[in-house]
RNA sequence: GUGCCCGUAGCUCAAUCGGAUAGAGCACCGGCCUUCUAAGCCGGGGGUUGCAGGUUCGAUCCCUGCCGGGCGCGCCA
């Protein structure tokens, strides 16, 4: 039932070891990797199906023992191997001892005829390459046609329930660049999981519970006091950014001096901390929370829940504004007040995983594979972080995700292992969980790096960057890389509207057609009937494989979790639009040559459009 | 110190399960607008894939060891 690929990885991972910072691939997860290779629907799996059917048939009759060999279809690089190349007879020649070259003689003279085949030939150390007819090709405009929007989607991910939990950032803070990366990937992913088959909820967990919250509500407490004409320091490890001062002033426009409370009992007997002394700073910001929560009361609440609401509500219009929209925001406190955390942690009790040593409980996580052991809950009874993760991650699987997908920024790597221990260890498979990891992004302005401080509250946030670059141009400068590459975010060419700029050369391709259609004036509803006959020319054979070749792209990006594939892709098949048609003039005098060159950029443009959308990126008709 | 990621053309990056002669863009040089949008096209130079071994028909890809860069290693989140 494994097939070759899928049983090393098997092998390889099968003592599990926190090996979950590698570049996460779905040809690594043994279980998917499996069943996706037995199935075969999309547009041009139809193709590479059939062609596969010729091999096996052959192959049982050459060598029968060796049936179960999978065939492998690669796409040549070089025109003169054919459209399509299979190793086959280089892969029995191991297991039959016999010269490659004369294995794939006897397949040759074995495969059955086909429509679709011109011609098969033996080259190289045994490669047989397969030679497609011009009626092969022309079906992938037929399909085009018939699926329109669809066109592309397959069923490799077969229905499964996926997670793709991405951005997640504190809303303690806007969303910066960092996120931004994090957000274009996490969604362009989910949308080409979902067009590879799978069945994607989107998530946002938010982190609304601890320490950190209470700091935020603390500094926007300290900030509308001032701005009630209150005078309290503002303490240094408090949010310094103007964001908070906005809050302040809608607490004080909404609820007017409700939170106002007498300073002399805001500042007496709180410990001194000179600035400079961290952890005294840490002790006073404790001192004060618990402060502002005794003289609040009920109103710390309130406060919190204001403040953190329009947090969220801004991270969630930037996204929106972004293009990325989720389907749930998941709350961290929530898992606590259901009692989630709870039950999670009795669960790995119960399964002898938990043991208190100096008076705080450990997961013992060093039993499957961390570094050490984890404090999940601390000496003065507070959770830590990890507890409520172990929940979350709990939670997701008990809510029928067969797969869930993290989307962290590369920082958080170190994490991995102790949250895939944690699923082991509550009785759940820690390869259900993939985590990619997102690099920095250094942003560039004129040759220099912008520099950024996160104290100082000068770095460029995601909404800057909008504002300054666009939209199109941010989704696709971010997706344009390997996520576990860094990224070197050069402000000045993203913005510049010029043939400097990679997003308006696809872009530029897609309006092109429409320019081209408008021009024409004919009845577009008549281009699917067009007979492709007079497609025979290299531009043309050549934008006819893109079109067979786009769903393949979609399958595998999802199966590398690699949506950049999908941009490389697109600003390929703009590149030959763009070649074709400097070559060729499409509105001729000839209706037959003329409507077939028609049918054809019709169908490339469905193409670009369908893999803009996927990327988030609009697809203009006019530039 | 230890664990993970990365190292490909001058720069930014690709490379389809380990496949055939490692490809694009930018920059540089030279051509193409009286013709569907020149945000475009055509041509040219540019490489010991960090280094050294190993595995095999075949390695940018897998293994080992070095070199260089980044990140992580809390009863923080």
């Amino acid at each position: 039932m494994f097939h070759g690929p899928a049983h090393d990885a098997l092998r390889r991972q099968g003592d599990c070891e926190p090996s979950g910072a590698t570049r996460p691939r779905f040809k690594d997860n043994p279980a998917l990797y499996a069943m996706s290779r037995m199935t075969s629907s999309n547009a041009s799996q139809d193709l590479r199906t059939h062609l596969a059917g010729l091999f096996d048939a052959a192959l049982s009759v050459v060598a029968p023992d060796a049936r179960a060999t999978p065939v492998v279809l690669d796409r040549p690089k070089n025109s003169a191997h054919g459209d399509y190349a299979c190793n086959l007879a280089m892969q029995l020649a191991r297991v039959l001892g016999k010269n490659p070259r004369q294995i794939a003689q006897q397949i040759l003279d074995q495969m059955p005829d086909s429509p679709w085949v011109s011609k098969v030939e033996i080259a190289g150390a045994g490669f047989l390459n397969i030679f497609l007819t011009p009626a092969a090709r022309h079906d992938a405009v037929r399909r085009v046609f018939s699926t329109g929007t669809a066109y592309g989607k397959g069923s490799f991910g077969q229905g499964k329930k996926v997670q793709v939990e991405f951005v997640s950032a504190n809303p303690t803070g806007p969303l910066h660049v960092g996120h931004g990366r994090g957000a274009a990937y996490g969604d362009s992913l989910a949308a080409v999981l979902e067009a590879a088959g799978y069945t994607v909820t989107r998530e946002y967990y938010i982190n609304d519970a601890g320490r950190q919250m209470d700091i935020l509500s603390v500094s926007a407490w300290v900030r509308y006091l001032e701005a009630c004409g209150e005078s309290v320091p503002f303490p240094p490890n408090g949010y310094q950014g103007d964001y908070v001062r906005d809050r302040a002033n809608e607490l004080k426009a909404i609820d007017g001096t409700r939170y106002v409370r007498p300073v002399a009992q805001i500042l007496d007997g709180l410990p001194e901390a000179r600035d400079d002394d961290e952890p005294a700073v840490e002790a006073r910001m404790d001192a004060l929370i618990e402060r502002t929560r005794s003289l609040l009361g009920e109103d710390f609440g309130h406060l919190t829940r204001y403040v953190l609401d329009r947090q969220v509500e801004g991270i969630r219009d930037v996204l929106n504004r972004f293009g990325v929209r989720f389907d749930m925001w998941y709350s961290e406190r929530s898992l606590y007040d259901s009692g989630r955390v709870a039950e999670a942690l009795a669960l790995l009790d119960e399964r002898g995983h938990l043991y208190v040593q100096d008076g705080a409980r450990w997961f013992r996580s060093t039993a499957f594979g961390d570094d050490k052991d984890r404090v999940v809950q601390r000496e003065n009874g507070l959770y830590t972080y990890f507890a409520s993760d172990i929940a979350y991650h709990h939670d997701k699987i008990q809510r029928g995700f067969e797969l869930t997908v993290d989307v962290w920024g590369a920082d958080h790597h170190g994490y991995i292992p102790r949250v895939k221990a944690a699923l082991q260890a509550m009785g759940h498979n820690p390869e259900s969980l993939i985590v990619p990891l997102i690099q920095l992004v250094a942003l560039f302005r004129g040759g220099e790096p912008v520099r950024m401080g996160k104290r100082s509250g000068s770095y460029v946030t995601l909404e800057d960057l909008l504002d300054d670059v666009g939209v199109d141009a941010t989704r696709y400068f971010y997706i344009a890389r390997k996520c576990d590459q860094h990224l070197d975010f050069d402000l000045d060419l993203a913005k510049s509207q010029s043939n400097d700029n990679p997003v308006y050369y696809i872009q530029y391709a897609h309006a092109r057609v429409s320019s081209v259609l408008e021009q024409w004036g004919g009845d577009r509803a008549s281009l699917p009937a067009a007979d492709l006959a007079p497609l025979e020319a290299p531009p043309e054979r050549q934008l006819l494989q893109r079109l067979i070749d786009y769903p393949d792209v979609i399958e595998q990006a999802a199966r590398d979790l690699a949506p950049h594939a999908l941009a490389f892709f697109l600003r390929d098949v703009a590149a030959d639009f763009h070649s074709y048609y400097n070559s060729t003039h499409f509105l001729v005098p000839e209706e037959d040559v003329k409507l077939a060159r028609l049918a054809l950029i019709t169908a490339v443009q469905q193409v670009l459009r369908n893999g803009l959308s996927l990327l988030g990126v609009g697809a203009p008709d006019k530039m």
